[in-house]
RNA sequence: GGAUGGGUGGCUGAGUGGUCUAAAGCAACAGUCUUGAAAACUGUCGCCCUCGCAAGGGGGCCGUGAGUUCGAAUCUCACCCCAUCCGCCA
C-alpha cells in the first residue's frame, strides 16, 4: 500500500508507475472518493464536537433543562449517523481501492509487458555440451527410480508426484547444503507456518488478486505458495528494534500452488507442480531506499552464488515493468540452463518493496530521532525443490543415463554419483 | 469439540454508564545534586487522522467489529486470541 498523501502529492508518478506494470489504475478516481472521505471526516468530526461538548453539560443541567438540551441532541445523532453510514460506504470503496494502486517501479526496471520483455543481465557459465543426446528429467529420473509420477498422478492427480529413494536423499542434500549456505550468511533459520489467515495474503500484496490461486480451508484460511507471507505476518503490527536491522530470515516451508488457469503450462515434470519446498531468504530494514538496493543485491548474489557453488549454468534477468507484482518495485529472477529444453527456467526470484508490504502488516521501528517508521521488506528464493532437480538432473547427466553430484553436494548425500 | 476464566499504554495493574483528559507503580528520557555514577528529588513520558506558518486546536483508539445511550474501557451481540480443565491426538 502506498501512503494516500504520497499518491495525492505524487498522482501523476503513481499513474505512470501504474502504466509502466500494465496495471489499469484509475488514480484520479481515487482522490475524487479521497476527496469525500475528507469532506465527510471533516464534517463529521465537527459534529463530534458538538456532541462532546453537549453530551458534558447534560449532566450539570438541571431536570427540565437536560429534557430539552437530550431532545436536541437525539436531531444532531440521527444527522450524525447517517453521515457515519455514508462514510462507511465510501470507505469501503476506498480501501478497495487503496489495495489496488501499484507501487511504483525502479527508474532502472525495463518497458515490457510479459517476462519475454526481460533484460538479460548476467550470464554464468557455459551452456552444458553432451557428446551424446541428452534426455530430460523425466527419463532419467523415472529411470533411476528418483521420482514416480504415475503413482503421483494416481494418489493426488494432475501434476502429483512422488519423490523416491535417491530423488529423496537429493532434496534433504540440497536443504541440509542451503541450510549452511544461507545460514552462515546471517540468516535464521525458520519453520513457519504456512496455513494462513488471508489477511497475511494482502499483507504481501499476494491478494487482492486472483483467489483462485490458493487452496483454502473450510475454516477460510489459505495454504500459502511461500514462506515469505508467514515471515512477513512474523512481525505485524510490531514496532522492531532498528539496532537488529537488517533482519534476515530463511524461511522453510511447503509451498502450495493451485496453479489455476496454468493447465497447458510445463505439462511435464517437476517444474510446474501443485506442491512443493521451499527455502526462502526474507530481510526487513530500515527505510532506506539505498540500503533496500543494497540487500536486493545482495540476497540475489546469495542464490546466485548457491547456484554457482552446484556449478549449473544459469542467466540473471531484469524484469521488465510488466511482469512485475503489484507491490515490488524491482525484482531479478534467476533462470536455470534446462538443457533438454534448450533454454533457461526460472528458480529464483528476488525483490524490495520499499513499505509497500509493512505499511499493511504495520510493521515500524523507532529511526535515530524517535519516529515511528515503516521498515522496507525484501525477499528472495534461496532454493525450490523439487524444481532445482530439473536443471541439476539434466545439466549433469552422463552417457549412461547416471547422474553426477556437484562436489558440495556430495558429503551430504554420502555419494558422487546416482546410477542404477 | 465441551466447560470456565480472561484480553486496558513499553511492562505490571486499577477502573462495572458522566471531571477517564485512563489511577498508581515499574521502565525510559531530561534536569537538579555529584569529580563521575548510583540514590533522592523535579519534570517529561502513547499511537493514528485532521486543521494551522506556528503556538496550538479538533477527532479517534482500552482484543476486533456491530449495537444500546444525550454520553461506553464500563451494558448487549458476534468474532478473534490467550490461560486452565475435560475429550481427541502425532
Amino acid at each position: 500500500m502506498l501512503d494516500i498523501k504520497f499518491i495525492r502529492e505524487n498522482k501523476d508518478v503513481v499513474a505512470a508507475g501504474a502504466t509502466k506494470k500494465h496495471v489499469k489504475f484509475d488514480v484520479d478516481a481515487l482522490i475524487a472518493i479521497d476527496d469525500k472521505r475528507r469532506d465527510l471526516l471533516a464534517s463529521i468530526e465537527k459534529k463530534r464536537t458538538e456532541q462532546n461538548t453537549v453530551s458534558e453539560q447534560v449532566q450539570k443541567a438541571d431536570p427540565a433543562e437536560r429534557t430539552k438540551i437530550i431532545e436536541s441532541m437525539k436531531l444532531l445523532k440521527a444527522d450524525l449517523q447517517k453521515e457515519e453510514e455514508t462514510l462507511k460506504d465510501v470507505m469501503k470503496d476506498w480501501q478497495n481501492l487503496m489495495l489496488q494502486v501499484p507501487n511504483i517501479p525502479d527508474m532502472s526496471v525495463p518497458d515490457g509487458d510479459t517476462d519475454a520483455e526481460n533484460k538479460e543481465i548476467k550470464v554464468w557459465g557455459d551452456i552444458t555440451k553432451f557428446a551424446f543426446e541428452p534426455k530430460d528429467h523425466v527419463e532419467l529420473m523415472t529411470t533411476l527410480k528418483m521420482v514416480d509420477f504415475e503413482r503421483g498422478s494416481k494418489v493426488h492427480g494432475f501434476r502429483g508426484y512422488f519423490l523416491t529413494g535417491d530423488g529423496a536423499r537429493l532434496s534433504f542434500a540440497i536443504w541440509n547444503y542451503a541450510l549452511e549456505f544461507f545460514g552462515s550468511r546471517g540468516f535464521t533459520p525458520v519453520i513457519p507456518p504456512i496455513i494462513v489467515r488471508k489477511a497475511n495474503l494482502y499483507g504481501t500484496a499476494h491478494l487482492p488478486g486472483d483467489v483462485e490461486d490458493y487452496y483454502m480451508t473450510q475454516d477460510g484460511d489459505a495454504l500459502a505458495g511461500t514462506a515469505e507471507v508467514p515471515l512477513m505476518g512474523y512481525h505485524a503490527d510490531e514496532t522492531l528494534d532498528a539496532a537488529q536491522f537488517p533482519i534476515k530470515y530463511l524461511g522453510f516451508s511447503p509451498c502450495y500452488r493451485r496453479e489455476a488457469g496454468a493447465h497447458s503450462k510445463d505439462v511435464k515434470g517437476l517444474i510446474r507442480v501443485h506442491e512443493f519446498y521451499k527455502m526462502e531468504q526474507v530481510v526487513l530494514c530500515e527505510a532506506s531506499h539505498e540500503t533496500s538496493v543494497k540487500l536486493h543485491d545482495e540476497i540475489n548474489r546469495n542464490t546466485e552464488e548457491f547456484i554457482e557453488s552446484l556449478g549449473i549454468p544459469y542467466h540473471t534477468v531484469l524484469n521488465c515493468g510488466g511482469d512485475l507484482g503489484l507491490g515490488q518495485v524491482k525484482k531479478y529472477d534467476i533462470e536455470l540452463w534446462v538443457p533438454k529444453e534448450g533454454k533457461y527456467r526460472e528458480i529464483s526470484s528476488a525483490s524490495y518493496f520499499h513499505d509497500f508490504q509493512t505499511r499493511r502488516f504495520n510493521t515500524r521501528y523507532r529511526d535515530a530521532e524517535g519516529k515511528l517508521r515503516y521498515a522496507h521488506s525484501l525477499n528472495c528464493t534461496a532454493i525450490p525443490t523439487p524444481r532445482i532437480l530439473v536443471s541439476l538432473i539434466e545439466n549433469f547427466q552422463q552417457a549412461d543415463g547416471s547422474i553426477r553430484i556437484p562436489e558440495v553436494l556430495q558429503k551430504y548425500l554420502g555419494k558422487a554419483v546416482i546410477a542404477k
